[in-house]
DNA sequence: TGAACGCGTAACGCATCGGTTACGCTTCCC
DNA sequence: GGGAAGCGTAACCGATGCGTTACGCGTTCA
């Protein structure tokens, strides 16, 4: 699936397709590269589960499938320690495993001034 | 850069990296590729700007370079609806900082209980 | 019903990619 | 100094990717 993302015009489709649904055809008169060229990169992107297709009549309408975004999105959560969403991400998983260790370490501590206090 | 990721052998190197620093030899040798095709992927991943090399005697230390993989997911962004998961990111998050403050209440009286016994 | 439309697929050529082996340059160590 | 260690580069080769043109198939409509 990161294969997907790594051509530009793909990347460019997924822009287009930020915005609502779009035909095949309408998505390859945007470009200068030929119609069949076009329906490639379509289909690699439907393969690959970023977009989605619903035929209606002749014509085949492509919207994006954010749940796969979602996926690839937290892949790469792992990789940024500090800034936006992605932190929180990151940090959450942070606290999942490290939150019990350090909160016994933690928790003595304070316990222990507590007590000489 | 986009196209650095699209690689399993480059991401797996990154993985690796995200625990630590590593020299070329130590990442080719989780490899069974040749140590020159381990060496052409650490380029690809140098010229992307997603890790940093750092020359020590005759090796060459690799670590991560956080910056890029928040431009990448900032442009991934774009595409997850923030009324989305990010939202439910969000109340995850409160849960997780909730339970931990319940759960620091809970082991303080274990403790007590302890000190006391 | 037949012609035009919309879109995908097939076949092909060329550039790029990722693997290999052979080699060269520093750096460490006896 | 000289050999070994660590790493990158060069040359080569098969596989893959992206572009083109030619074509096929279902849908629309006069």
């Amino acid at each position: 699936m990161a294969g997907a993302i790594a051509d530009p015009v793909r990347r460019r489709i997924l822009v287009m397709l930020r915005d609502g649904r779009l035909s095949a055809g309408e998505i390859a008169e945007r470009f200068e590269i030929s119609r069949p060229a076009v329906s490639r990169h379509l289909r690699v992107l439907r393969e690959s589960g970023l977009v989605r297709d619903d035929l209606a009549g002749r014509r085949r309408l492509y919207r994006l499938d954010t749940g796969r975004f979602a996926e690839l999105a937290e892949w790469l959560g792992q990789f940024v320690p500090a800034s936006g969403w992605e932190h929180r991400l990151d940090a959450l998983e942070t606290e999942v495993y490290r939150t019990r260790r350090e909160r016994r370490v933690r928790d003595t501590a304070d316990q222990a001034k507590e007590n000489s206090a």
